[in-house]
This record gives C-alpha cells, sequence and structure tokens, in this order.
DNA sequence: GCCGGAGGCGCC
DNA sequence: AAAGGGCGCCTCCGGC
C-alpha cells in the first residue's frame, strides 16, 4: 500500500506501508521512479479523497488499481454511529479518535489539484511534519473501528473502487455527438434565437396559449397558467402536467407541448452543449456515494438526468462499441433477497419479474403487478397502486414484512440500514415536532402534523432499505467490472447511473465485454446477497447509440 | 438587487 | 393504471 499526501506546498509525499499499516522504508517525494515501479495491478494507494487526490496522478497516467480513500471510509462509519455531515479529512479522523474536535472542512481541499508535479494548495500539517503519518495513523483507526464484519468490509470495498471509477469517468467523459444534439435541437425548437429569447417552436406555442385562453399568459410562470386555468374554470391545485393532462380545454395541448420542449431547451439545450460537451465528450463530475442511500449524485451538467431524446447524441466512436447494460427490476429482486421472501426470489428467476408477479397473483396483469410493487416499495397508500399493495401483502408477506418493517421503524424515529450495513440518517430537527404532536395534550394541528412528519419519514425508511441495497448490489457490480476490464485494452467505463452502465470498448472485444459485464453482476449477487436464491439478471446489448439500447 | 424556497420535471 | 422514494437543475416568485 502506497500512502500517498499533499505537503503545504503542494507537493506529493509517499510512504510505501504494509496492508497492517506498518511504515516500509522512509516517506519521500513522489518521483518519476516511484511511477516507474509501479504495480499496475496490485498497488493500493492511501489518501484522503479521491476526488482530490487521484486527478493528478490520472493526468501523469496512473491508473489506480484499487485504494482506501479516507473520506469515503469516514462517511460511512460516521453514517453508522448517527453522524452525518461531520467532516471526513484524516486530521478530522485523528481528532475524533484522540477526543479533540475535528478541524473543519477547507474548501480548497475538496479541489483538485491541476498537475502532478505543480501542485499548490493546504494540507494537513505543518511544513516539518510527515503528512502521510496522519494518513497511516486515519487508515488504522479507521481499520479499527470497521472491525471484521465481512459485508461492511465488502461495503467499504466497494465503495472505494467507486470513487476511482466516478474520478475516471469524469475525466474519461461519455461519447457526445455535438453534431446530432444541434440536429434534434433544430428540429424540435427551431434555430437557436440570436442574443436569447424564444426558440421560434416555443415562441409558436406561447402564442398557441394565449390565443387558446382568449387572454395573454406566460406559459414560463406556473402562478401565471394555475390563475389562467382558473379563470376559464377549472380550479387546479398545480400546474404539473398530469393534472393539465385531465382537463378538457383547447390550451391543454399546447401547454403540455410547450413544458415538455421548453424543458429540452433549458436543461440540455445550445447553452448545455456549450458549457459541458467538449471535444465529442459529455465532462460531467460524479460523486459516488453522494446520497445518503448510497446512490451516485453529478455535479454539473445533470448526467444522471440525459432525457431519452438525446440518447441519439451518445454515439461510439469509429471502431468502437457501446455496451449498454441495466440490472432489470433490481429493486424487486434486492427486496426478495433482504426480506429472504423465497416465494418472491423463486419469481426472481424469471427474465421479467413483473410478469411473473402477474401471473402469481394478478391474474396475468402486468401493469397491475408493477404498480403494486412500486407502491409497496414507495409507500404509496391511495389510489390504485395503494389498493393493490394488499395483494402483494396477501401473496408476499415474508417481502411486504420487511418493508412495512422498516417503514414502522422509521416512524418511531429509529434508524434503517442497506444490506452490507449503510446507516440511514437520523430523524433530523423536525422530529421535535413529531414528539410534541405525539403528547397527549397536543392539538389537533400538533397532531395532524406528526402525523404527516413521521408519515414522510416512514415512506423514507421504507424505502431506504430497497435503495440503498440495491446500490450496494451496484458498487459491488461496477467496482468488479471495473477491475476485470483492466485484462481488455481500449475498453473503458463511460457512464453509470444507479443501476445501468454503458462500456466504450474497440469492437473486436465488446462481446467478451458483455460477458464480464454479466460475471460481475452474478459475483455481485453472490458477494451481496450470500445464500440467497435470488436473482439479479443484467442485459447487455451492444449498440453504437446510446437510442438503440432499449 | 440578492437570495432562498417553491414549483416543476428530467432520470432511476 | 398513481402522483408514494431518491436526486439535479432551471425558472419564477416573494421576502428582505
Amino acid at each position: 500500500m502506497l500512502a500517498c499526501a499533499r505537503r503545504p506546498d503542494g507537493t506529493l509525499v509517499v510512504q510505501q506501508l504494509t496492508d497492517d499499516g506498518d511504515r516500509v522504508g522512509a516517506p519521500h517525494d513522489l518521483d518519476q521512479h516511484d511511477l516507474d515501479q509501479l504495480d499496475p495491478a496490485g498497488q493500493r494507494w492511501l489518501w484522503a479523497s479521491t476526488g482530490v487526490d487521484y486527478p493528478p496522478l490520472m493526468a501523469a497516467g496512473i491508473r489506480a488499481a484499487r485504494c482506501h480513500d479516507v473520506a469515503v471510509v469516514e462517511r460511512i462509519l460516521l453514517g453508522r454511529a448517527g453522524a452525518f455531515g461531520e467532516p471526513t479529512s484524516p486530521a478530522a479522523v485523528l481528532a475524533r479518535a484522540q477526543g479533540r474536535p475535528a478541524p473543519a472542512e477547507r474548501v480548497a481541499d475538496l479541489d483538485p489539484a491541476p498537475t502532478l508535479f505543480e501542485l499548490s494548495g493546504p494540507a494537513d500539517q505543518p511544513p516539518d511534519e510527515d503528512p502521510t503519518e496522519t494518513l497511516r495513523l486515519a487508515y488504522l483507526d479507521q481499520r479499527a473501528r470497521a472491525g471484521r464484519d465481512g459485508a461492511l468490509g465488502l461495503l467499504l470495498a466497494a465503495e472505494c473502487a467507486s470513487a476511482l471509477a466516478a474520478t475516471e469517468m469524469g475525466a474519461v467523459g461519455l461519447p457526445w455527438r455535438r453534431d446530432i444534439h444541434l440536429a434534434v435541437l433544430a428540429e424540435l425548437l427551431g434555430p437557436r434565437p440570436v442574443g436569447g429569447g424564444r426558440p421560434p417552436t416555443l415562441a409558436a406555442l406561447a402564442d398557441e396559449i394565449s390565443q387558446a385562453f382568449g387572454f395573454p399568459v406566460n406559459p414560463d410562470s406556473a402562478v401565471d397558467v394555475r390563475a389562467a386555468f382558473r379563470r376559464v374554470g377549472f380550479d387546479i391545485e398545480s400546474t404539473r402536467s398530469w393534472v393539465i393532462k385531465a382537463i378538457d380545454h383547447p390550451a391543454v395541448r399546447p401547454v403540455l407541448a410547450y413544458k415538455e420542449l421548453v424543458r429540452l431547451h433549458t436543461a440540455n439545450g445550445w447553452a448545455w452543449l456549450e458549457q459541458w460537451v467538449r471535444g465529442n465528450r459529455f465532462h460531467a463530475e460524479y460523486l459516488s456515494g453522494a446520497v445518503v442511500s448510497g446512490r451516485w449524485a453529478t455535479r454539473g451538467g445533470g448526467a444522471l438526468q440525459i432525457p431519452r431524446v438525446l440518447r441519439q447524441a451518445v454515439v461510439a466512436d469509429p471502431g468502437y462499441r457501446l455496451i449498454v447494460a441495466d440490472a432489470a427490476q433490481l429493486e424487486p429482486r434486492v427486496l426478495a433477497a433482504i426480506s429472504a421472501d423465497l416465494v418472491l426470489q423463486a419469481i426472481s428467476a424469471e427474465d421479467d419479474l413483473y410478469a411473473g408477479l402477474a401471473a402469481d397473483g394478478f391474474g396475468g396483469n402486468r401493469a397491475a403487478a408493477k404498480v403494486a410493487m412500486l407502491g409497496a416499495m414507495y409507500g404509496q397508500t391511495t389510489g390504485e397502486g395503494g389498493r393493490l399493495v394488499s395483494t402483494l401483502r396477501a401473496r408476499y408477506p415474508q417481502a411486504m414484512g420487511y418493508v412495512d418493517g422498516a417503514a414502522r421503524a422509521g416512524e418511531r424515529g429509529e434508524v434503517v440500514h442497506s444490506v452490507l450495513g449503510r446507516a440511514c440518517p437520523p430523524p433530523g430537527t423536525s422530529w421535535e415536532a413529531v414528539r410534541i404532536g405525539r403528547q397527549q395534550d397536543a392539538t389537533p394541528a400538533e397532531r395532524t402534523l406528526a402525523d404527516r412528519l413521521a408519515g414522510d419519514r416512514g415512506r423514507f425508511t421504507r424505502n431506504f432499505v430497497v435503495q440503498a441495497s440495491a446500490a450496494d448490489w451496484a458498487a459491488v457490480w461496477l467496482a468488479g467490472l471495473r477491475t476485470s476490464l483492466t485484462e481488455v485494452a481500449g475498453a473503458e467505463l463511460v457512464f453509470f447511473q444507479h443501476d445501468e452502465l454503458i462500456v466504450h470498448a474497440p469492437e473486436p472485444v465488446a462481446e467478451p465485454v458483455a460477458g464480464l459485464i454479466e460475471d460481475a453482476a452474478d459475483a455481485a449477487r453472490r458477494l451481496v446477497f450470500p445464500g440467497s436464491a435470488v436473482q439479479t439478471p443484467v442485459r447487455p446489448v451492444i449498440v453504437d447509440r446510446y437510442a438503440d439500447a432499449k
């Protein structure tokens, strides 16, 4: 293991360590000799934060096989102790271990340094100290706190690997054809308006909307649109598209069309293209594990919300293919596993789990089975979905009991965990209102508020156990695939979105890559759900364009 | 004029 | 098939 830290002047200092954290030799400046000596297959890096420490190494041509990311590990360990939002630097880890107040996080610490040998910026130590010693001690402390919990160890390893993958994916970028994107914009919005303003299609729709109402309406203003519908006799409480869809009025069609297109214009229009696409690659900043459930987030570009209409712009380079793989119906399968519901696990053997559910208890009605299952996992209580959940409850008492139990725990203000042991955050300051509303002398208004807040919390914990366990599985899947892809020249992970990933690879190795993706999914199933009969199949599809994958 | 929250919608 | 979970991002709006 190679501990790698920044000095106050920004230079990098490294210290070889054993896996037990014992020093081997002396710390010294990272130099070209170190880089030449690196064992690309096995070296494990120890550093404060992958997002900060890895980019300069990547720029120097280093590919980290594995790492121990102190911040990633600390976030998970802190969460299990009920502490969210505490600083996660090596110095903070040490301070807590020694009973001192943890130093505040500095914003500059979170920004990647530009180049390897011309680093500048803050570091944790005064100049005369060895910064790798702080890292080493933080590592030892975390190792001791993690203990011998195998599931937790798997989670930490997978999350560290995910951090590497996230940083690499941001640097590599998603193949993106500017010309195709521009053609889509031209087709749907018309030519780009000079100097801002509405594109022609949107301007025409705005006129149509005002004409349909018979008075001027600004479709960009929800307040205005709502008032307009009220004025013509439709007392809607919001202007969400599914609310408007239910109205019978000539303005409905242009309003809905406007909503759809203005979204494309503002979220993924010409400005987006200019800001985020460079050299036929869309470079987002991926933040692995940034969501409390363990899902990834992104900063900038909205990479996890690429609209379907633009997936035709995601095209493999000449001579390359995209291998697109998603885990089919992952969340109900995960529920079958974590709840140990053998009936649901048996159904998970089918390619289409919802069809299996439909045949089992919904008279073959697949749509009803799907709505019911989603309702069960999201805590839906009203409408058709809420009603259908009772069928599931009768049919799969073990699985439904599991999510119901998680909801009850949430309503009591308790914390729940993912299958590998990621903790959800404890209730926040609003829980005081729940306590007040549950007291004998509470007013009706206080009781109502308490019920609503407790219900919100219950739906959150109900969903957390499923969503976070699915994120556990996906992280192990991704980590395993990333390792196996090192054997395939030219193959790169370019996208990951909760339960779906894309590899960009030379055409001749596309088939082997698809096999590796399936193997990694099977390995993740065995590791995350040992002994379970559940199936978590993935469906790799080899395409030129992302849009052709589904 | 600035800024945080709300409204709304894209993805899973 | 309902409007239940998690996000990021944009615009509007209202309070200061």
